[in-house]
DNA sequence: TTAGTATGTTCAATAAATTGGACACGAACT
DNA sequence: AGTTCGTGTCCAATTTATTGAACATACTAA
């Protein structure tokens, strides 16, 4: 069966700016793209993919080529990231386990 | 040639934030897995892996899961995201178009 | 200007993700 | 209680990304 996929503009805009991020990171660090690759440990030919703000490299690939060039997606430091990660895993033990029919309206901040 | 990889602890937290922020995100919005796979375009094999922070999904995917519950990667709606998109566009023009390799410290603090 | 690199971009071979199916288990509803 | 449905998780087949090589172009420093 094919596969094929659409995405939304947010979801194309999102990763657009975070492509020219990287690429502006990366360019006021003075690393070349051959650099990067090899420290993120991809080809010049995927990370070319990645600035180019494509929909198919692998989440992780492009949040390490993101953290090494300094653009951190959740504007915090990794000790804020392992706070909001212990808390969101309190907020889903109170979560119902599974979702029936119409579960509603929790809010919380971040 | 195996691929072989390593993702730093930030990605990592990163990665498990994201997917806890999307679990929260569907199950406060009662969504199934299946209802929410479905309207992303995936299988729920691939939405239970984005929810367990995996590295492999790829990125558009993921982003647009993370749009579709309300997660926003970077804390703005999709005019502003198109706004900075343009800025960086500016930006990337006033940078060198091409990075001269002087084998330059770049610091690592992440 | 010229030599030496960095980048844009393509492509076939290879490695890996995605998929639907399957199953057990646990939670929610009557 | 029993039953239905959502979830956790594994799998082989299929679809896809990744890679290294290759090349042209474009930029920077001498």
């Amino acid at each position: 069966m094919k596969r094929k996929r659409s995405y939304s503009r947010v979801t194309q805009h999102a990763l657009s700016l975070l492509g020219k991020l990287i690429r502006v990171g990366r360019t006021e660090r003075g690393m070349t793209a051959q650099e990067l690759a090899d420290r993120a440990g991809i080809s010049r030919t995927t990370l070319y993919s990645i600035e180019r703000g494509s929909t198919g490299p692998e989440v992780g690939v492009v949040f390490e080529v993101a953290a090494i060039v300094g653009v951190r997606l959740f504007q915090c430091d990794e000790r804020t990231l392992a706070m909001h990660n212990a808390h969101l895993d309190e907020k889903l033990t109170l979560l119902p386990q599974s979702v029936r029919s119409s579960g509603k309206e929790v809010d919380d901040d971040f």
